[in-house]
DNA sequence: TAATTCATGCTAAATTTTTAGCATTTTTTC
DNA sequence: GAAAAAATGCTAAAAATTTAGCATGAATTA
């Protein structure tokens, strides 16, 4: 499945799409909830059952009402979004791309040493446990 | 200026700031050439004369043509989208968002080293030049 | 310098997205 | 169990996006 943020989906199917990614999952109520200049009700039903159709959500029902979720878990969204990110902003650098993080961040010095340990612990000849 | 990336703008005009901020600057025809699904020569014409009308690029006359920049500055842009996308994906934590960048870019153990020393570099109590 | 090419200006049509409304179903509540 | 409330199903209109086409002007070239 493509990249919902790059290709593929409208501008208010992006907004959701972020609003069940950021939710986990959703009800219709949430999603007018969280949605910037909400439209009606039954916009929102239809933008999800669109959706749906395209892939991208499943739901199933709950009481009366309907979960959406997403097809494609969390973490392959993500990464898939943040890839697209760095080649289009920091040159397909990860080093840019953490850098902005980081300097945007205002980490404490400690949570930048748990940070700076946990990217040594990644290296490939690391053996300690 | 709001960020393009995830309200305001619609599919087509996405597509093309993406290529415009990856390419630094660009004629129609650049844009013609990275766009996927390549509408028609005055489409995308049409499309760059939005985005200035928006306030999203400016351009120049170059020779005969016209030279399509972005009017805010790449690194700023970068951030902002990269700000959406740790809040949408990662919990808002920096750390998550750092580790699936990191561990989805196979970096070497040097490069590995060399982001953890960057990192700590920006600890607040570190006076070592 | 006339013809051709390559670019833009403008306008309008086609398509897609976004929206609302009414009918229907199911659950709750009185 | 009837009425009200809260949800969905479906249809169609409104708005926005995306597209192409024709006119025009400037540069190149034959």
């Amino acid at each position: 499945m493509e990249d919902y943020r790059t290709v593929k989906l409208s501008r208010r199917e992006r907004q959701i799409m972020d609003i069940v990614y950021q939710r986990g999952s959703v009800s219709v109520a949430d999603v007018l909830e969280d949605l910037p200049d909400p439209p009606s009700y039954s916009t929102v039903r239809a933008l999800l059952r669109i959706l749906e159709e395209k892939g991208y959500l499943t739901h199933e029902k709950k009481g009366r009402r309907y979960i959406y979720r997403p097809t494609q878990p969390r973490h392959l969204a993500g990464r898939s979004a943040l890839k697209q990110i760095f080649q289009t902003f920091f040159d397909k650098s990860v080093e840019k791309t953490v850098m902005a993080l980081v300097s945007d961040a205002d980490l404490s010095d400690e949570e930048l040493d748990r940070l700076s340990q946990l990217i040594e612990q990644t290296k490939k000849g690391d053996t300690s446990s």
